[in-house]
DNA sequence: GTAACTATCTATATATCGATAGGTATTTTG
DNA sequence: CAAAATACCTATCGATATATAGATAGTTAC
């Protein structure tokens, strides 16, 4: 029995993910949760704080996400494609990346999400570098810049053309040399 | 010759590369401009309306300084690189591209602005590759995809941390072979 | 076993949203 | 000139936005 707090936040980030932070209400998340707006803002006591549990917790998943693959998969390649298969699932749920999306939205959200934003990508660039690096490219802080800038701009072409494939060819440019 | 309707554009295409077409309200606007909302209405019966004159306009300055870009640089290089100072220029400005932002809030803008936003990134490609094409690459339609993907992921980066200068680091690598 | 805490509800407040009706100058056109 | 179109306005609608107060039932702590 998952707990409604759990739910919000699960109907918050796809939503977030799909139309945008700023294109949904606590009513729809109210109705789509079957709670009323009221329950909503005693777990978030505003929409604010919202976002800042949403970041939060997408930023834990992925560096636990991160840890695991580092455990568990042998092979920095293949971990990395690990990460583009995430992306390419986001297309087929006509989402886009819950970070991304808030990094658009950058002006219309807090100071403090701001600063959780910054910390998401930076430790996503490191660990994509560390893989870059194990890759054997001797340029794998600029390239990993490159990689994460590919990764959520073809993203957002993929969506827009319901073609998950974009992402790969947008990345295949990035391993090369 | 009114210059409202022009205003209310410039206003509103600001207001989108800022805070997303979702993050400001004709009553925002309005008052930027200084009208009533419903002056606004009578220029743009609806919201959605405003959406796609703002992708209509943004696309066709986009396609002419792409042709005055063919007519007076003579050089493929500088053609790419004065795209990419346009894009630096957005960070100083706390912008994010329009059609990246309306593309990013996909699921919540009309059909008829989906299919103008393909036709913005189509054309950018087709521009783009042409460029790449006379640059000697021989992977000019792929390579297209990973410059414009590139492009728009690392302005996102660019502009969440201040530093223009991402932008050019990001798109060395997709001018590499 | 009662006091405090948790998680929800009802009900409401205040503000704003996009949108429309209808009026009024000004400009254009036949 | 008169009719029509243009470009605003005032006034207002119904719906929805985020948010709060206070009641209630169930759970936990002392």
């Amino acid at each position: 029995m998952t707990d409604t707090k759990t739910k919000l936040l699960d109907v918050a980030e796809r939503l977030t993910q799909t139309k945008g932070f700023n294109g949904f209400s606590y009513l729809d998340l109210a109705e789509e949760v079957g709670v009323k707006t009221s329950s909503i803002h005693y777990h978030f006591k505003t929409k604010a704080d919202l976002a800042l549990a949403l970041v939060d917790r997408v930023h834990g998943a992925h560096v636990a996400a991160f840890g695991q693959l580092d455990a568990q998969v042998p092979n920095a390649e293949n971990r990395l494609a690990a990460i583009v298969e995430v992306f390419e699932g986001y297309v087929n749920d006509d989402k886009f990346c819950l970070c991304g999306m808030l990094s658009a939205e950058f002006q219309s959200v807090s100071p403090a999400v701001r600063g959780r934003l910054r910390t998401y990508f930076q430790d996503m660039r490191s660990w994509v570098a560390k893989q870059l690096n194990e890759m054997g490219f001797t340029d794998s802080d600029n390239r990993s810049l490159s990689f994460v800038s590919s990764l959520e701009g073809s993203l957002l072409l993929a969506r827009l053309n319901g073609d998950a494939s974009l992402i790969g060819s947008a990345l295949e440019q990035v391993k090369q040399n």
